[in-house]
DNA sequence: GACGCGCCGTACCGTACGTTACGGTTCGGC
DNA sequence: GCCGAACCGTAACGTACGGTACGGCGCGTC
């Protein structure tokens, strides 16, 4: 019923040692923002600035290929749609919001859309797209299709799966990420997330769930 | 019905000249990002750096003048509750939404909270905090009384003020902000805008809208 | 019309950091 | 035991930029 899988191979001829060096940089990504030292990361991952060049080019291949380690790194459960009724709909709606308040609430993910949103600015390298892709768009994809089943299931009603996901993803996210972005201390305990991932999908069946009565409107 | 009034007076004691270097700044911050130099600030402003120096300190001094300066500038209308109907409501909420979404989509914001977003993560300045208090929070605070008052018509229904708010801005500004700050293209025309803010106002009446008849849960 | 003040333009200083170079060490292959 | 490759640690280089100093100029004041 719930397995993970990929969205892309960006895993793609990594040894150990050097994905041990890009989590250095990770840590240190998360430690000190966008302003670590090519001379941090070497001392922090105990290797030589020389191995670090030969290995990813320039500061910002360094900074690309980190994100991507991570990005790589995060996975969104995954649901197929057999057997669906509104009870199991419901949970991995459930599911679903609790893993992206959980994501977007991680002092990894902060610093990582920090740096991407730093970097979208001056056009240089597309941290950003990256970000974009592997978070915000691959939830879309992993929704949608429980969306639709829910849909063909009669257990949904909307038009357009994409304008419902965006719904979906505004009563889940609503100013969290902002927030935490803008420094804003903002406590998300386990608890305060079930309860938010509850209320969102709650609110989500109330817009879009299907009528089981006669209704009009 | 609707009446503009600061937040708070940070105009304070800016002379015209003043307030143009801080245009100029601006101005650059949208075209460059954070990376706008001292140089080119004073350049863009035909002032010597001297001059910035003395006004404002230091560097940071000059962003967070300019991102007050601007952030002063941003007003979202207020609307007070009087004579309050199904139809002034729905319109005041379309019009908060409205211009949500123009403000975050303009050129300004989004310069303006990548660089809040950038120095959030290295605690030196409180740029954060100051574009949230200017943004998130002020439109919170306008948009309250109005909930409040559409629960004393007996036009909504909630428990929680702040939580309605939340839902309310969830709605209506969905992905659209985390995507654009992570440059995203996404056009929103005026239309669009207009289209948004009337689904999210209907959402939201759909979801917090007093029952009429009688109704259980 | 001399003086002082505020500001412009620009040259200058110090430093931080990206990038490169190089000597020393480990290690697998023969 | 020797060779070369890979890598570590560190020193060195170049540059960009924040910050400062200084000469010149317009302008209000006496």
């Amino acid at each position: 019923m719930l397995h993970i899988v990929p969205d892309i191979d960006t895993s793609e001829a990594l040894t150990e040692r050097q994905k041990a060096v890009l989590d250095a940089a990770l840590r240190l990504l998360v430690e000190e923002g966008d302003q670590l030292t090519m001379t941090a990361v070497a001392r922090r991952a105990s290797c030589s600035k020389e191995t670090l060049y030969k290995w990813f080019g320039d500061r910002d291949g360094l900074l690309t290929a980190t994100v991507q380690w991570q990005a790589s790194k995060v996975r969104v459960a995954q649901v197929d749609g057999k057997g669906l009724d509104l009870a199991s709909l419901t949970a991995s709606l459930e599911r679903f919001a609790s893993d992206w308040l959980q994501v977007i609430s991680s002092d990894t993910s902060i610093a990582l859309n920090r740096v991407a949103v730093g970097h979208a600015g001056s056009g240089k390298d597309n941290l950003g797209a990256v970000v974009l892709e592997n978070g915000r768009f691959a939830l879309a994809r992993r929704l949608k299709p429980v969306l639709e089943a829910g849909r063909q299931a009669g257990l949904l009603d909307f038009a357009d799966a994409e304008t419902a996901f965006r719904t979906f993803f505004g009563l889940v996210a609503r100013d969290v990420q902002i927030r935490l972005l803008l420094g804003d201390r903002l406590e998300l305990t386990e608890a305060a997330i079930g309860g938010d991932a509850a209320r969102a999908t709650q609110q989500f069946l109330a817009l879009h769930g299907a009528k089981t009565g006669p209704q009009g409107l």
